[in-house]
DNA sequence: TTTTTTACCGCAATCGATTGCGGTATTGTT
DNA sequence: AACAATACCGCAATCGATTGCGGTAAAAAA
């Protein structure tokens, strides 16, 4: 026979009364008598009982979970995202189911999809890359269940939203590396249908602007994974010659592009400085340590948590979609000069 | 009014049929005429019909649903096994719920016992390094609930295990240290409780054995974590000149304990070479990069899914448990002479 | 035309827990 | 002693889906 923990039920025919008596004795209700209150809770006790969740979410019509799409749990930046919703979530009784995409399309489908299935609460999501056609939000958003987004949204629906402000981000550390003396700076950027990269493109491009510089098309790469920068190899140091200095759109892609330069000879910071985005713990394990943008992951995923739990608590109708806007923090470490 | 999905019930009404008759169409049972069928196929389409997994669960007392409890997400062997469970499970229809201990006896008690509320058919656990009393795991073996242990076992319970050698990837790594010219190797360990780290340190010694070297107690440091290395940095800069190589019982502490060495102007590898274990991605990503032990996560994690499966599948009570180890390979790199 | 077969569909129990309502005893009130 | 008021507990419906069994038609066979 199957494991079949104890239910209600066993103990009700265990004691020789109704489940219903069972049930109100667990939870204090004053039409129990104490002598069977206590002998009910005592061999609710001895066994082990425990309230079936799904029956209690089936009854109630409420589950007490909400769900999590991640492009990807191996990123810092997205672990330190679910610790931060689970430490809220947790704190209100709130469990989480955390599915990843794995930046896929149809997987990212199939999660939202098994998530309503079991009936979430609500859903705290960020964007796969590769997802073109958000119908699959669009359903979450008709059937009202509750959802925000994060970092990567989804621009066709108007929910709350917790992001990043990468133009800023972005203008904010370009400024800085023309302020210790670059002129010249390589852009390592994503490819143009990701819109957190073109944010952070548009702010490189306006922090040159602010300085009067002129942006060249030749300073521009689309290269945004350590992979893509071996790849990327001789067009990097093709151009090194000519710059003397780098804002990569992430940390790791910046960490790569230093160790190419490095093993081709040159000293950074001091022929090429090289900033980073994110605030990767990576950022400052590597020598020279990176300079970069902090994001602030946890701080985000307990904003985002907080959004929902309006959501969940109020009558939501009234609310107005919400916008938090984190500002990235510069991070100045050895591979920049001062 | 809440959202409220619609249901089997409300088809059935709609259409003017019972939900009986809804449930078999929509499983082409033969039983119900070819008009009636697609009737209520059109129907179900049209309004986006999915069926309720929690009452499914219910019903058929099988969640397909496996629960998963790591120590923490944010470490890249961790997200690798989670990423090598999860391929296997969703290819055999499994769903998968994810819960982070972050090492905390109490949280990990809290996560097992959610996981067994909501009725998952089998577990899969990593301890966390707090865990003195192994009382909710015991439980769930006497529920008979099929659980596979991973990297950090429970020696009090007999179940599946998939673990790493870590005794002969210690070994093999320190050889390797003391092969190219070390004879002087400081040791970055655990605190004595954790088995993991008893064993790398077992290994490390019993390499020293091996090429007559006679271990020394003060090149044995407490010391596990980034921070820790910062915070012990007089103590391991007092044994810097005294030694000539580092074995580390992790990536992130042989990186940390690299930076304090090469910032007080020793030379790695040439003064002191640096080994690690685990091989974070990090390893590949500073200057020098470490030679480390690669430690298989998503394999792991593939390996120990399968092994649930098997007890998800056969009647479990014949299968005598099972114990794969995972040989780590060493990834000679440049913190270490060749 | 009567009987048998087949096609098609609904009733009701079940999974585990909750809750309004109603029903006995028992105690308290005139 | 007769009636009202508690105290205490069970019945049954509900949530959503499944399934054995039974039932009513229409079609086929006698």
């Amino acid at each position: 026979m199957k494991h079949h923990l104890t239910s209600i039920n066993d103990i009700a025919k265990a004691l020789g009364v109704s489940a219903s008596t069972v049930s109100r004795a667990l939870k204090d209700h004053p039409d129990i008598s104490t002598a069977t209150r206590e002998k009910i809770k005592a061999f609710a006790e001895k066994v082990n009982y425990r309230p079936n969740a799904l029956a209690l979410s089936l009854k109630k019509q409420v589950s007490n979970t909400i769900g999590i799409v991640v492009p990807e749990i191996v990123h810092h930046f997205f672990s330190s995202i679910i610790s931060g919703i689970e430490d809220i979530a947790y704190s209100k009784g709130y469990r989480v189911m955390i599915c990843q995409s794995n930046e896929d399309f149809q997987r990212e489908e199939m999660n939202v999809q098994a998530l309503m299935d079991h009936r979430v609460d609500g859903l705290l999501v960020c964007m796969s890359k590769t997802t073109v056609d958000p119908a699959h939000f669009i359903s979450v958003f008709k059937s009202q269940i509750p959802m925000v987004f994060f970092d990567r949204v989804c621009k066709e629906i108007d929910t709350d939203r917790v992001i990043t402000d990468d133009f800023n981000g972005a203008r904010l550390i370009t400024s800085h590396l023309i302020d210790t003396g670059c002129k010249r700076i390589l852009h390592l950027g994503t490819p143009a249908q990701l819109d957190i990269g073109q944010e952070r493109l548009q702010g490189y491009l306006q922090a040159l602007k602010d300085h009067n510089i002129t942006p060249r098309r030749d300073l521009i790469l689309t290269c945004d994974t350590a992979e893509k920068v071996w790849n990327s190899k001789d067009n990097i140091l093709k151009s090194a010659p000519h710059i003397d200095g780098i804002f990569a759109v992430n940390d790791s892609t910046a960490i790569t592009a230093m160790h190419v330069l490095m093993n081709a000879g040159y000293n950074i910071p001091k022929d090429i400085a090289v900033a980073g985005f994110g605030d990767d713990p990576v950022a400052n394990m590597v020598n020279p340590t990176l300079t970069t943008l902090e994001q602030q992951g946890y701080q985000m995923g307990q904003e985002a948590m907080n959004l929902l739990l309006e959501r969940l608590s109020n009558n939501e109708l009234s609310i107005t979609s919400r916008v938090k806007i984190f500002q990235p923090e510069l991070k100045k470490r050895n591979s920049t000069r001062s």
